[in-house]
DNA sequence: CGCGTTTGACCGGCGC
DNA sequence: GCGCCGGTCAAACGCG
């Protein structure tokens, strides 16, 4: 992971900007990682807004989500190793993404198709004897390079590692992170047929910062939490205070958007969060509909197609 | 007993 | 071509 250091600036700069601005900020990640800063309160809600929930006491609680400087070093990490990496240049990377490239012809429909792509079958032998077409994530035909659903990184002030947002994670592995002391902990959805998948880290820089980086997009509802704490997309998703969060975005100087958005969230994209079915609202689809022009917050990163998908 | 975690090994991509 | 490293697998283990 050499050539993953240069892509930080834009980063840099909006967790700074998050850090003096105690502000939302977005920032693209070289290749299809998205990452956020910004306050806990807030920050609750963009989770909502792509599928991912935080229990009203505990978001607000402990768990400050952080757009220290100590960002900036994090996410030298949390990009790295994208899939296609390939051809992007250091300064491409970070202002504009291959928005035509892989990710367009992945049939991003969403990670929980009919049929889990995943092993689930693959209980079989030893690594040595595994099917090669296991996953569909490392599956890629001859010739083209790994294909990676879009990714979200997260950096939240917590003294726990695994911070709840709502799903049930299993975790499948850890692996000592270069130049870190911290171990790095990849968990995937307990739910068969979805795909998602996280890695949790902490930050070398700053261990009291915790980097959360989801990819891939749930199919399916979060679980309840106990006390009435049920946290719904339904629920989240028809709540008002998205809206006006949208005009609560800012970006450092640096870092255009949301003019910039599809460097970020590309059509041809989408978002983890849940897909227009799993978020589809009981009786009425008006809030959604009724967003200002700009959708709300999603509608600032996620384009419309992607919502609607 | 079922589910989740731990952990060592394996695989594949990428840089040199 | 080789080695490094990130990501994943799956058996073993632990816990409720």
């Amino acid at each position: 992971m050499d050539d993953k250091d240069k892509v930080d600036d834009p980063l840099k700069s909006a967790a700074e900007f998050a850090a003096t601005e105690s502000s939302w900020s977005l920032g693209a990640e070289s290749d299809n990682v998205y990452s956020f800063f910004g306050n806990t309160d807030r920050d609750s809600s963009i989770l909502n807004e792509f599928g991912w929930n935080f229990p009203p006491s505990e978001a607000a609680g402990d768990k400050d989500v952080v757009g220290g400087s100590g960002g900036a070093g994090g996410f030298d990490r949390i990009d790295d190793d994208l899939a296609g990496n390939s051809s992007t240049t250091p300064s491409a990377s970070a202002t504009e993404v291959p928005a035509t490239g892989k990710i367009t012809d992945e049939p991003l429909s969403s990670s929980c198709s009919d049929d889990p792509p995943e092993k689930s079958t693959a209980s079989g032998g030893s690594s040595a004897s595994r099917p090669p077409s296991d996953t569909a994530s490392k599956v890629k035909k001859k010739g083209q390079k790994r294909i990676r659903q879009p990714r979200f990184a997260f950096m939240t002030k917590s003294e726990v590692d695994h911070l709840e947002d709502g799903y049930r994670w299993r975790k499948y592995g850890q692996k000592a992170v270069k130049n870190s002391p911290f171990p790095r902990s990849y968990y995937r959805c307990t739910n068969t047929k979805c795909t998602v998948k996280k890695r949790v880290e902490r930050s070398s820089e700053d261990p009291s910062i915790v980097i959360t980086t989801y990819e891939g997009q749930h199919c399916h509802h979060t679980v309840g939490f106990p006390r009435g704490g049920l946290i719904s997309h339904e629920a989240a998703f028809t709540t008002h205070q998205l809206t006006p969060l949208a005009s609560q975005f800012y970006l450092p100087a640096g870092v255009q958007y949301p003019q910039e958005v599809p460097m970020s969230a590309p059509e041809s994209r989408q978002i983890p969060g849940e897909s227009a079915e799993a978020r589809r609202l009981p009786e009425t689809s008006q809030p959604a509909n009724q967003l200002p022009t700009d959708e709300g917050l999603l509608g600032d990163i996620v384009p419309p197609g992607m919502r609607s998908r």
